[in-house]
RNA sequence: GCGCUCGUAGCUCAACUGGAUAGAGCAUCGGCCUUCUAAGCCGAGGGUUGAAGGUUCGAGUCCUUCCGAGCGUGCCA
């Protein structure tokens, strides 16, 4: 059309009237040769682009082209469509989420992270990328002076979980304020940790093993993918924090203010105008997070060979994120061909949009949000499903209360703040888990009277007759475009939102059309089939997301 | 002060990155269980997308200004 890289820009349409699809293209056409875009839509009709598809096309509005696919061609692409999708090119992908402090519980501040990293590495994996998890833990710094110096005049202290850990460190930080002797003490066990004292080492060693025992425990309730091989703490890279410095001395990065060894770069300002500087060595010595992230760069890109590295941290990290990437390249730890993202998400909120806390201003537990969502959906499984044994209750209500934690959190745009609702999130009205898990549940109590194999029916012929078994088949084929999207944005809620979609169709489908009590045999089996389609983009996106389905509920 | 993120129905969130009449759920009101799970389905009302300009055939989305919110801004992470 004598237009250069003229694109499609296809998408589904916004209105039903409009038909399946919509093809937007001849409009920017038009805008680039200052011509009719009516008469360039006409045109692209005419050459006939999807006659192998046996298409309806309209032009409507300003020069949109309509594109109603036909219905044997639909049935016939879903029966014979498989999930499995593969990107063309696989890449090496490092994934840093979760990032839980040593010495302290897994909190609400960890949720996010935690959650929709899981999801993107799941997801990534599903496309046939190799991800390598990197569970960044917070095993070091000043406060494990103060931890290890307590540990150590409390000899009966047993209760070695993370919670008595973390009753053992606000002891010793109350110590530490009034004690000067014990402040002193401290003070010095930090020190002979640097050295690699064997006693301090020992105990350090000790606390470190058992918080990490405790983060594993919460991950399995969450049904978190994150393994203990999977950490690697801070601690790990002391060893090379030097040779860090030395990387960026080498290439006439270091400048030394104030006593500190700092970098400089372009584009990074304080309010005065004045260079804002990357601490990475403190007058005393010490190392900074700067130091530690540069060296779990170095890592990732060298040893581990990676061609991404994603970070998922809060918002308000991105300042020092920006900060990173920019030193990263100057000092070559970031080769031209890796790409590096830092995906930000906002804070959780409460419902009245403030900070979600106790009454007493601490953090929320993971433990306790768990049994907190357990109990809540116990009460509801209990007034809803007296069908079922009270050990299948249980079941489904940690399937529920973690399926509703995690669903919440995943299909919000990550970027902005979220309210954390119990009610909300438990409901099974609107874009929640509990909805999603119902009409898997009712797919499974079809085939369990039909008393069939639902997977026997993944392949089939389906005979779209009623409107609602059309509209479910088209949604159904749109599983491949969205997880693409999703990807492209590494943003789940896209998924989500395409699994209610498909939710809220099938449940139209079903008041609308019986299945065990279709008119023909071949109705019931592209029923069936339908059903069985349906089961398994639910129970495939929702893996994909970390999120299991109870079979009866 | 500067930087980042944001402002959409009474509330919680969408809107495929510039496309047609801005969509869901909750809440409100009204219907549907002798038929596969009513934890469901169907319908109604509800909007100057914070404000004003600008670019465009076309703006919630892009540019400018203003108002408002949250976060960040040198030895914590």
């Amino acid at each position: 059309m004598g237009v250069e890289n003229p694109r499609a820009l296809v998408f589904a349409t916004t209105n039903e009237e409009f038909g399946d699809y919509q093809a937007n293209g001849a409009m920017a056409i038009a805008k680039q040769l200052g011509r009719n875009p009516r008469t360039i839509a006409q045109e692209i009709v005419d050459r006939a682009p999807l006659a192998d598809l046996n298409a309806e096309l309209d032009i409507g509005g300003p020069g949109f082209i309509n594109v109603r696919l036909n219905d044997l061609f639909l049935a016939t692409t879903l029966s014979e469509s498989t999930l499995s999708q593969r990107v063309e090119r696989a890449e090496r992908i490092v994934v840093d989420y979760s990032s839980p402090n040593i010495a302290k519980e897994l909190h609400v501040g960890h949720l996010r992270s935690t959650v929709i990293g899981d999801a993107l590495v799941r997801l990534f994996e599903f496309v046939g990328h190799t991800v390598i998890r990197q569970n960044h833990v917070g095993d070091w710094g000043t406060a494990f002076g103060k931890l290890i110096a307590y540990f150590n005049t409390d000899q009966e202290f047993s209760d070695l979980t993370i919670g008595g850990i973390e009753k053992l460190y606000v002891a010793a930080s109350q110590e530490f304020d009034t004690n000067v002797d014990f402040a002193e003490k401290a003070r010095n066990e930090v020190i002979k940790l640097q050295r690699q004292d064997p006693d301090t080492l020992r105990t350090w060693e000790y606390i470190v093993q058992a918080s990490l025992e405790d983060v594993q425990r919460i991950y399995s309730e969450l049904d978190i993918s994150l393994k203990l091989s999977d950490v690697r703490g801070e601690s790990s890279y002391n060893p090379v924090l030097p040779s860090v410095v030395n990387d960026l001395d080498n290439k006439g990065l270091l400048v030394e203010s104030d006593g500190a060894k700092c970098v400089f770069v372009n584009g990074f300002q304080r309010k005065d105008g004045s260079p804002l500087p990357m601490i990475v060595q403190k007058s005393d010595g010490g190392y900074l997070y700067h130091t530690t992230d540069l060296a779990a760069l170095k890592h990732r890109t060298q040893e581990l060979a990676a061609d991404r590295v994603i970070y998922l941290t809060d918002s308000r990290q991105i300042h020092h994120f920006r900060m990173l990437f920019a030193v990263g390249k100057l000092v070559g730890y970031i080769p031209q061909e890796v790409s590096t993202e830092h995906l930000v998400f906002g804070s959780v909120l409460n419902k009245d949009g403030e900070p979600f806390r106790t009454r007493g201003g601490e953090n929320v537990l993971l433990r306790e949000l768990i049994d907190e969502g357990v109990e809540r959906a116990l009460d509801i499984v209990r007034s809803k499903s007296g069908h079922l044994t009270s050990g299948e209750q249980q079941q489904v209500a940690r399937q529920v209360a973690v399926g509703a934690i995690k669903y919440a959190d995943l299909s919000k745009n990550r970027t902005n703040d979220y309210r954390f609702d119990w009610d909300v999130m438990l409901s099974l009205d609107g874009n929640t888990a509990p909805y999603l898990q119902y009409a898997h549940a009712r797919i499974c109590s079809i085939f369990t009277r039909a008393k069939k194999d639902m997977n026997e029916f993944l392949e089939g012929e389906i005979e779209l007759q009623h409107p609602s078994e059309r509209a479910l088949a088209l949604r159904l084929l749109r599983f491949a475009e969205t997880l693409e999207q999703c990807l492209d944005e590494r943003k789940p809620h896209y998924l989500c939102n395409y699994l209610y979609e498909v939710t809220v169709h099938f449940m139209r489908f079903y008041e609308n059309c019986p299945v065990l009590k279709a008119y023909t045999p071949r109705l019931l089996d592209s029923r069936l089939c339908l059903c069985s389609k349906t089961a398994q983009v639910l129970r495939i996106g929702l893996k994909n997301l970390g999120i299991s389905l109870p079979l009866r509920m």
